[in-house]
DNA sequence: AAATTTTGCTAAAACGATTAATTAATTTAT
DNA sequence: ATAAATTAATTAATCGTTTTAGCAAAATTT
């Protein structure tokens, strides 16, 4: 026995198909259908085990009842903890979601992006790459419902939900200069991208603030020989003639990968230096180490509220929302 | 300008549907159109950057090129990576995946199980929960490729790709053994899942080979109440009368916490005792830890080609794939 | 009683592709 | 020159649903 269609439950009871999805779409009251029919349809459906098919609603409305989520990496746990919630919320509403990497490509972004529309997804959420703002644009000509996450291009207004990166890092920033650090060293990806920028912006605020900048504390690392560069910058900071006795990390891989050079380098934290760190480290001793802790459940919901909302009602105004983020110590 | 359909190249030439159809997927020969018209038709579906209609067509033919894929949790890292994985090997087959998770609860894999049959996916990749084998079969029995992953049922014959457990787990306390332990600790799940029962047995079997087996020093968790239930268990077993010395955690999220719980109590790892896990945890000092090192990347691969080699060519004799998992010292 | 409105349902055309069956034109074989 | 085979395209049905327009019968108004 295949598949149960709406034509089987139609010819079963007598009436044309026309009435049975009226019925089954909750449309029966504008369809005028008898309340008796109605709950023959649907009472038949049932036993039928009917489920629709997917594919021709899709084709007939339009709507594919699915959102495109790209992500740098879906291995990374900042994105997978965002993924689980925008799963988690926007089942709530009845979509489901494709998740797509672009590895900080924006070749794959563009890749995945042109994958996704293929798969007619009725709105994105998506973390974009240094130089995607082409990408995004795009999708807004053909006025697809994007929601940008994480990052945004402040070139081209659209929907982004992320955190207020700029106070968060200069609150981060300034916890170690309570600590007592006078020379704190700053490692930060070598991008473009705003959200990394503001962060760069949020520690310079805060150290200049009682004069304590010093741009050769600041180390860029390119995402592509993410290692490498990491280990020699906190070689250099350590080993150099500043005494470098702070160290802020702008991201989890940043943090993962610097603090596991410097327990290679026999520097304790926070006895030998201090540290903070944006994003939390999956780690069972990190309990010493303050961190900067983004809503991650709280981004995944808005964004979807968004996109979904995008979707039912078009596009007004695009919103722009930055929530909190607080430093845990 | 919406979106351009086989209609419009075929207008825009003059041709019939048909043939461009035929063209557009390579069944020109079979359907003999000429070189130079097959030619053209080519050249106007690209300039008018024509892309098919993915429900269109997965309405016609009934495949969907897409796989669901069903996990315990997407945040947690083990998944992750695998779900990373699937994806990156499932684009080079020209599918899409759409994950899901059931959060360890059997009734959240049905419903995430219907949810993608409603989307018609073409086959699965499911890391099943307990008591989940229901739904496993109902699969079989609608004849929609399966393959398991991480864990299985052994009463139903299926397709399953995981590691080699049992002599995983042997070597990881067999190296504790080496290091002198006598009083080895194990700390596993609560669950009739058969990958848990071999982590346990290989341990037990390790043990029982040189007569220190000894059923007090196994502490079973639950999911639900994991955390209080690993707090307690290292609790008793350090404070207790035994004197432990080592400690198997079979899984990343139990030895993550586990971890933690003896830094908490001032327990040195490894000085005042020995560890080894099951599963690597993203942690900037993990190294001193040896832990059991499951090959994700295989996995996955593994667990598409079989999917995909289903979904094509139809179901032979199910394959039971058990990996070598590797003790990272 | 005739005209109008409401009620309850159906017919049929989409949506965008695929594909079996045909047709028409040309080439080859007899 | 006629029949057979090959080549090159088209027609039309189909997948399962949604939805607009329309039709008859029943109920209501005038």
């Amino acid at each position: 026995m295949g598949r149960v269609s709406i034509k089987d439950i139609a010819s079963k009871i007598g009436v044309s198909t026309a009435t049975v999805s009226l019925v089954l779409n909750g449309k029966d009251k504008l369809g005028r259908v008898s309340e008796q029919l109605s709950k023959k349809i649907r009472e038949t459906a049932k036993s039928m085990n009917y489920k629709p098919n997917g594919f021709a609603k899709a084709l007939r409305s339009g709507r594919s009842e699915t959102i495109g989520l790209v992500v740098a990496d879906i291995s990374n746990p900042f994105f997978a903890h965002l993924a689980f919630h925008i799963q988690e919320h926007a089942d709530r509403y009845g979509y489901s979601v494709i998740i797509t990497n672009t590895n900080e490509s924006p070749k794959k972004m563009e890749k995945m992006v042109s994958i996704l529309k293929y798969r007619q997804v009725d709105g994105f959420i998506i973390v974009p790459t240094e130089n995607g703002s082409r990408c995004i644009e795009e999708l807004h000509e053909n006025k697809i419902p994007v929601v940008l996450l994480d990052r945004y291009f402040p070139e081209i207004p659209s929907d982004y939900v992320g955190v207020d990166n700029f106070h968060a890092s200069m609150k981060a920033t300034e916890h170690l200069l309570k600590l007592g650090c006078k020379k704190i060293a700053l490692i930060t990806y070598k991008t473009t991208l705003r959200h990394a920028q503001e962060r760069r912006d949020g520690y310079v605020s805060a150290l200049a603030g009682c004069d304590l900048y010093d741009s050769r504390l600041i180390k860029e690392v390119n995402h592509s020989t993410i290692v490498e560069d990491i280990n020699r910058s906190v070689q250099e900071l350590i080993l150099g003639d500043n005494k470098i006795d702070g160290f802020f990390f702008t991201t989890n891989t940043i943090s993962s990968i610097g603090l596991k050079k410097l327990k290679e380098m026999q520097i304790n934290v926070p006895e030998d230096i201090k540290t903070v760190c944006f994003d939390k480290i999956e780690s069972f001793d990190f309990s010493t180490i303050p961190f900067v802790q983004q809503p991650i459940p709280e981004m995944g919901k808005q964004a979807v509220d968004i996109v979904v909302d995008r979707i039912r009602n078009g596009n007004p105004s695009p919103v722009h929302i930055e929530l909190k983020a607080e430093l845990i110590v």
